[in-house]
RNA sequence: GGGCGGUUAGCUCAGCGGUAGAGCACUACGUUGACAUCGUAGUGGCCACUGGUUCGAUCCCAGUACCGCCCA
């Protein structure tokens, strides 16, 4: 049987594919063959996922792990997932049956809404696995984990643990008073209508206007406004009976609660206590509001004076607690100006009180908010406010100068001074709309009391981060943590365990029976809101090994070694399982994170459906093969940086995979077969290759013990090319008719297999394919031996030799193209001085050289006319072109060599005469340079001995 | 403003104490028992800049410039 031209990558990955699934060839524990075992949990993709490039870099670095491990025997557990991703599932089965025209889920109620969840993700939620499979993932699909499993109303075949390990989270942080509700400042989505945490809001910069307004002090106060330069020279000096205030939200007046300027500020000393009227709302109903001094406003920032909105923005929060300044809500759910609560001339009333110091209480009913901007968008409320000041002439103006272009004649006006000015607003990261610090009832993890366990952790190494730089990201960000928003007033997720009675007292329980059982004759009311997605993906590690029951799989395979995952989930996920697993079953969920980069296109530029450069990874398996996707990511993924990915690349490594199997299908027609053990070989060419073999072994284990996935890749590609392909290949051949024949092809079949084997955690396709078209096997590669080669397999002589004949081997090629000798004229090489060493190199390997250098056995002589120089270490050779040789071209080839060699020689004679070299470096280096300088010498030696031959003739 | 990176061949990137490597691109040959998805031989680099440490610096340290990313 002959084998194809080239490896039909589509065909062959079905094929394959379906039987290691057939042989159930990623359970845990296949091929186990010792104790130790070695776990990986998937970062688990949403169920609304579909395959990007991102995942194809993440799980073809994770499958790369587990397949190596797996072949060395480990009891390996790759355990796959997915996440319920609650935010974006709503949000696309919302659209869905928008798209159909049904009922929306306010109308068709929470059950039934959920019910439709469930229904979608029957019918599409298994997308990405199914390309995870495409990729060669070696995921032990039989354990496939979602992170709703078992929550009720799941149906048939999504039974499992995750929502009791969930919710028996949730009860026991309850407990232990680590989650608490609480009415606080968070982000507020307009278009979910739902809290989400400070993680999913995108800071962006956006072009927008910094409005400046005059607040009059109360009763027409006035006072000396006096402004110095840094060196304490007034500057100005003038009368005032306002503070001028800056503002990129002049709708948000309405609530605010106080002027704030630095206490160090000497310009406002004067007013500081005193109190300004606001400058918008019905004038018989002008709101009073006090100047405070707190630390937060910058003086050297606009007017050094800010107003505080405590309940719309997250700095006036903090002054606006620190300072006992009443926040007053002024939008509802959907960011609209508020319009329920009391009339406006009721709210200012008690507004005005609470400035002058009184207790009002609870200010929620308060709606400052006057009549007539109430219902409207808060945008629509930004133009009449300022409108309204404007015409008031309480806003700062500027003069503006035009000047008539035909008469010359100036007019000034007065205009009221806008900045345009980028300013960075937040954005949720799902929606896309501008997000609303609000004040609402929300539950938190009080983050600060389980962080502790997480530092310590990583600090004393329990927990290693990879590449490290991303552990000082990690301390930065858990050092100044923030409590967590864990509550969402969504629908998809789990809801929060907890029942209130008619007082509004609280019952956290895992079950309404247990709850009802804490609150005997109450009426019952559970919590609508869910919980933060996170907050149950932090439970991954545990929660699908099946706790909180003991299971068998978490006693094994608990902790895990691994956890592969870029840099963008560092926060939102791994120093949540760090925290959670901690505090839960007080262990590291894992030994080692692995932080790769994100997947950048050609550019440099990262990849976006607005920009349009999004790379499909599938599209790119089907033109090109998995394989070839594989080890291009995989070469690229240098630790600390960002792989930059076209089409281009991945061609490169499909050729590479051509190369492998062309090799293959050459060894093939010639007999070679593979499954031999390794064989003893007599000639140096065997005995070296297979020292190579050792070699490129030991490097690619160390490469991947050490997540240098880029050096095991590079390391592959450049031993099987240039080594094997290149080199052994061209070698083998006038073996193959010799008395070496057959161990030639012994040891061709090993050296064979040991790169299928290398090569399958990389490439599992092509090499499971090559694996089986090479020789009867008990066993899939899959199931293969990875090998275990030392370097006592290094013959030093062999390899000497064959350095030297590839020295050989590459002069006269070089000096055959360089004085243009055609590639087909077969030349004669003369021995014009060999040493000892030389000599037996030459005899042992005389067909070889004379194959691959395209010359006659080599035959003592002298050199003459005619003829071309190559040197070697240890001997002088010359070759016959023919009587036209063009011996200033030979000179000129001969000349530049020596003055290369010479240039290096010189520099090395420079610092072996350097006094300070000689006594302060190592020993060996010194030796090294000698040795360099000694060859280089002798190389010289001989290439000035033939330009004098030249010259002579 | 705080933190973290980067700057190496025309391009994309490795290397990170002993005077530079790969792939692509480019040039010239080429079908020699697998491979033109190929082979052979070449061209191409003050390793951003300025100082310092060292016998020796692309590599370590400090600073400068430019380019990114994350967090406010």
């Amino acid at each position: 049987m002959t084998m194809d031209k080239s490896f039909d990558a589509a065909a062959a990955e079905a094929r394959i594919s379906a039987e290691w699934e057939r042989r159930n060839a990623f359970a845990a524990g296949a091929n186990a063959r010792r104790s130790e075992t070695f776990t990986v949990m998937i970062p688990p993709p949403n169920v609304t996922g579909s395959l990007h490039i991102g995942h194809a870099l993440n799980n073809t670095l994770q499958d790369i792990l587990v397949r190596w491990h797996r072949m060395r025997g480990f009891d390996t557990l790759w355990q796959p997932g997915q996440d319920h991703a609650g935010i974006a599932t709503q949000m696309v089965v919302e659209r869905r049956m928008a798209e159909r025209q049904e009922p929306g889920r306010r109308e068709i109620g929470r059950e039934a809404f959920t019910a439709k969840i469930w229904d979608w993700k029957r019918e599409s939620g298994g997308t990405i696995i199914n390309q995870l499979k495409r990729l060669g993932a070696s995921c032990d699909w039989s354990r496939n984990a979602f992170t709703m499993s078992g929550a009720p109303g799941a149906p048939a075949g999504e039974e499992g643990n995750f929502h009791d390990a969930v919710i028996r989270v949730f009860v026991d942080l309850y407990n232990k008073g680590i989650i608490y509700r609480g009415k606080r400042l968070v982000n507020w989505d307009p278009h979910f209508e739902t809290a989400i945490s400070d993680l999913e809001v995108e800071n962006r910069e956006v072009p927008g206007h910094m409005w400046h307004f005059k607040y009059p002090l109360a009763g027409g106060e006035t006072y000396e406004y006096v402004e110095r330069d840094a060196d304490g020279n007034v500057t100005l000096r003038e009368t005032r009976d306002y503070i001028s205030i800056a503002t990129t939200r002049p709708e948000t007046m309405l609530g605010d609660g106080a002027v704030a300027v630095h206490p160090s500020d000497a310009r406002y000393a004067p007013i500081v206590g005193k109190l300004v009227e606001i400058p918008v709302g019905p004038k018989e109903h002008r709101r009073l509001i006090p100047i405070i001094t707190d630390e937060y406003p910058d003086p050297d920032f606009g007017s050094g004076a800010v107003k505080i909105t405590g309940a719309h923005d997250f700095n006036d929060y903090g002054v606006a607690m620190r300072n006992g300044i009443p926040l007053y809500t002024l939008m509802d759910g959907k960011a609209r100006m508020r319009a329920d609560g009391l009339s406006y001339a009721e709210s200012a009333a008690i507004a005005t009180r609470a400035a002058q110091g009184e207790d009002v209480g609870d200010v929620a009913a308060v709606n400052l908010v006057p009549e007539d901007l109430r219902g409207l968008d808060r945008l629509e409320a930004r133009r009449r406010v300022v409108d309204e000041i404007t015409a008031e002439g309480l806003a700062v103006t500027y003069l503006h100068k035009e000047i008539e272009p035909e008469t010359g004649a100036e007019h000034l006006e007065r205009r009221p001074m806008i900045e345009a000015k980028p300013i960075m607003q937040p954005f949720g990261d799902r929606s896309g709309v501008v997000i609303e610090p609000m004040l609402t009832d929300q539950w938190f993890v009080d983050t600060a009391r389980i962080v502790g366990p997480a530092l310590e952790a990583v600090r004393d190494g329990r927990t290693q981060i990879l590449p490290e730089q991303h552990r000082k990201v990690y301390f930065n960000w858990l050092e100044n943590i923030e409590p967590w928003t864990i509550s969402r007033q969504l629908w998809w997720g789990h809801q929060i365990p907890v029942w209130y009675d008619e007082d509004g007292n609280q019952y956290c329980a895992p079950t309404e029976a247990e709850a009802q059982a804490m609150a005997p004759g109450r009426t019952l009311t559970r919590d609508p809101d869910v919980l933060d997605t996170w907050f149950s993906s932090g439970l991954w590690p545990i929660g699908t090994l099946g706790w909180p029951e003991p299971t068998e799989a978490l006693k094994k395979y608990f902790p895990t070694d691994v956890l592969v995952t870029g840099f963008d989930i560092i926060f939102f996920w791994v120093a949540r399982m760090m925290m959670m697993q901690l505090e839960v079953v007080g262990d590291v969920p894992f030994r080692t994170v692995y932080v790769h980069g994100l997947v950048r296109d050609e550019k440099g530029a990262k990849m976006s459906k607005s920009k349009g450069n999004v790379i499909d990874p599938l599209t790119l398996v089907d033109a090109y093969g998995a394989d070839a996707l594989r080890f291009t990511l995989t070469s690229m993924a240098a630790m600390g940086r960002d792989p930059k990915l076209g089409p281009k690349h991945v061609e490169v490594n499909r050729n590479f995979v051509t190369k492998i199997w062309n090799a293959t299908r050459f060894a093939e027609m010639n007999g070679v077969r593979g499954g031999g053990a390794r064989p003893q070989p007599a000639h140096t060419v065997n005995r070296w290759i297979i020292g190579e073999t050792a070699r490129i072994l030991m490097a690619t284990d160390e490469a991947l013990a050490s997540y240098r996935f880029n050096d095991a890749a590079t390391g592959l590609y450049a031993f099987v090319w240039g080594k094997v392909c290149d080199w052994y290949v061209e070698f083998a051949k006038p073996l193959f008719d010799g008395e070496h024949a057959e161990e030639t092809r012994a040891t061709m079949g090993w050296v064979l297999d040991q790169c299928f084997a290398m090569l399958h955690p990389i490439m599992p396709f092509v090499t499971e394919e090559l694996w089986a078209l090479t020789a009867e096997r008990d066993r899939m590669l899959v199931h293969g031996d990875w090998p275990e080669l030392g370097a006592e397999l290094i013959d030093a002589e062999a390899d000497r030799q064959m350095n030297w004949v590839i020295a050989l081997i590459e002069g006269v090629r070089s000096a055959r193209a360089q004085m243009g000798v055609p590639a087909g004229a077969k030349l004669d090489l003369i021995v014009t001085e060999a040493d000892e060493a030389a000599r037996a190199a030459l005899a042992a390997n005389g067909p070889l050289i004379e194959r691959l250098a395209r010359v006659n056995a080599p035959a003592d002589g002298a050199a003459g006319r005619g003829m071309i120089a190559v040197s070697v270490q240890g001997a002088s050779f010359a070759l016959p072109i023919g009587d036209v040789i063009d011996a200033a071209a030979e000179t000129a080839r001969l000349q530049k060599a020596v003055q290369k060699s010479r240039k290096d020689a010189e520099g090395l004679q420079r610092r072996l005469s350097n006094p300070k070299f000689v006594e302060n470096a190592e020993a060996e280096v010194i030796e090294e340079t000698r040795e360099k300088l000694a060859a280089l010498e002798d190389d010289i030696a001989r290439l000035e001995a033939a330009l004098v031959q030249l010259a002579a003739m």
